[in-house]
DNA sequence: CCTACAGTCGTAAACGTTTACGGAGTGCGT
DNA sequence: ACGCACTCCGTAAACGTTTACGACTGTAGG
């Protein structure tokens, strides 16, 4: 089965009739209709997409683009996988179609996108690991390519964006240890220079004041957001003087860096140390003892991801007025041992 | 900047000159490609996908088809985002860009790869989790696709594929445990009507009998090749009135779930029973005691995929005439802590 | 001076679709 | 009998490229 054209002339009508049908166009008798879908059925014929694509000028296909560093499969965070799911099961009502664009880690994410923009691959992006200064949405903007990206960046003063609830978790992290009597709790946070480093330790900060704890600089472990910062944060937590009761991670699977060190330390989370992690990565879902942590359902986010997006493209936008414009994503704590233990005053 | 149409007005010369300079064609004056590319770039101008694909034929796209069920997301295995780099080292070379191309787990995969390959989106294909009879194979040889599968299937008597070395590894870790003292080794598998199961049985088996070791059915454990499965066989291992001295892991991850079973138990990993495992997957790697593990070079994996997959297309068959039609890719021991004893006789 | 040829470039056809437009046929009301 | 509306379908033009072909120079060789 060659193209349309064959498939027109097995039928003995013409091509436009044949296009019209497939495309589900009323001015077409139903008889003729199921003739064609039945036909196109036994032959296996599909529409070619360039073809199409270059007429509708759009492609049916939405971008997903993430990073393929050393770093994130060394992380083994499968975030974008899990978002997959929930990202199809909207984009499959549409017939749309998803990729994932994996950047190579020695090219620029800025060039990549703007060749995988410029070359007209897909509709719509989602792009995440946005920084705090992102020259990608600049250019996705210029270029109205409708795009969504998971995480704030100060870039454009409006676009759509959903990002995790750094804010909250912070703050409910410190009230939850504040209320089982902690009162040094440490805090893990990347550079300050990043967005998410400034605004995680400022909610950290005001919750902490709200307590009437003074906040003190050094409990502020400035590490990378990854199992060897962990190890990293509890070899800096170890060497302090005033040793902290309590740690706030803010990526879950530093908790697997940390508790080998303090275990080499014979310093047991749980009961030497609270620690409370943040962010769904199933590798750290199973350490012992079980890690306090705020999650969320990587699923939810896909399908609120997708709203959003379709929301921006105006052959969609009706179906999806509702989606807001950006949105801070609730996360849930999931209690477990590595930070039930009161606190008796020493 | 719209099109090469403008392009080329805008430079007072034919559309078709424009073209050739831009695609290195020989008869265009120097100077004038000169201009031409100048004046792309200026612009911003890159070609249109769509037009150039109808036109050529070819999408000059890759994809690599994954799968995204919820298992997927929970095993967390970067194994493809490993390879990726592999790949795209070599398809950048030709122009060539990757996607992912991510299997909704509701969907049977073989009516998804027919879907992408109708629509032609890609050029050819990197297809993975390969069944023992998998009808991909068959659509893919059918439809000319070129294709490379990471895994054997019985499906075509000829196809290009590359496997990991599933009977050299069962061959090595028996050898290896045997010389250290140990007759009761235990082995997990898929289920047998897996061909991997049947394999990595039979490659254990002959290696046992190589040391003058019977083969006790019973010592071979069919779980799931995930954390859980690895729980599982542990619990089985357990209950076995004869205990083993020494398990070997058909997937490293399984690791997690077996020495938690086994702490649960009080058997210790490396001093009460020795354990191999096999495959990268980078959450297993900082168990403590450390694991005893074949491992590979993901990148390198994805490189000699690349390659393969080339060198069956043929506008780059020329330079990897050398890739040949398929593979069992080797493995390398990282000697850890998890098989680290002697066995005294008892 | 004619021919051959190499070096450049322009022209136009093709790739496979979708869709605006209009035409043919039918039924209906006047 | 005529006009009109409606249904269905065919025609042909676009979408943005690439590329076969031929045309036009200028140069060299006869």
């Amino acid at each position: 089965m060659k193209g349309i054209r064959q498939l027109a002339e097995h039928l003995a009508i013409s091509i436009g009739t044949v296009s019209r049908a497939l495309n589900g166009r009323p001015d077409v008798n139903e008889e003729t209709r199921r003739r064609v879908l039945a036909a196109a059925e036994a032959l296996g014929y599909v529409a070619n997409q360039s073809g199409r694509s270059l007429r509708q000028g759009e492609t049916k296909v939405i971008g997903l683009m993430i990073e393929s560093s050393a770093e994130a499969v060394e992380n083994a965070d499968n975030f974008f996988l899990g978002v997959t799911s929930g990202l199809q099961s909207v984009f499959a009502r549409h017939k749309l179609d998803l990729v994932m664009l994996p950047c190579p880690s020695d090219e620029d994410p800025h060039e990549y996108l703007k060749r995988m923009v410029a070359r007209r691959i897909v509709d719509a992006m989602i792009i995440s690991n946005t920084q705090r200064i992102d020259r990608r949405i600049d250019l996705l903007s210029r270029a109205k390519i409708p795009f969504v990206t998971v995480g704030r960046s100060l870039s454009a003063n409006t676009f759509p964006w959903i990002d995790l609830d750094f804010e909250g978790v912070a703050d409910r992290a410190v009230e939850r240890l504040a209320a089982q009597g902690h009162r040094r709790i440490a805090i893990t946070a990347p550079s300050s220079e990043v967005n998410l480093g400034y605004v995680f330790v400022e909610s950290y900060r005001r919750a902490l004041e709200r307590h009437g704890i003074a906040f003190d600089p050094s409990l502020v472990i400035r590490v990378k957001s990854s199992e060897q910062g962990g190890y990293q944060a509890a070899h800096e937590l170890l060497m302090l003087e005033d040793r902290p009761t309590a740690v706030i991670l803010i990526y879950e699977l530093m908790a697997i860096g940390l508790y080998r060190r303090l275990m080499e330390s014979g310093v047991m989370p749980g009961r030497d140390l609270a620690v409370i992690g943040f962010r769904d990565a199933p590798r750290a879902r199973f350490l012992q003892p079980s890690l306090s942590c705020f999650r969320m359902s990587l699923y939810d986010l896909g399908v609120a991801l997708g709203q959003m997006l379709l929301a921006r493209m105006p052959a969609y936008r009706e179906f999806y007025s509702d989606a807001g414009g950006n949105m801070i994503w609730p996360l849930e704590l999931v209690a477990g041992e590595s930070d039930a233990f009161q606190l008796t005053e020493a």
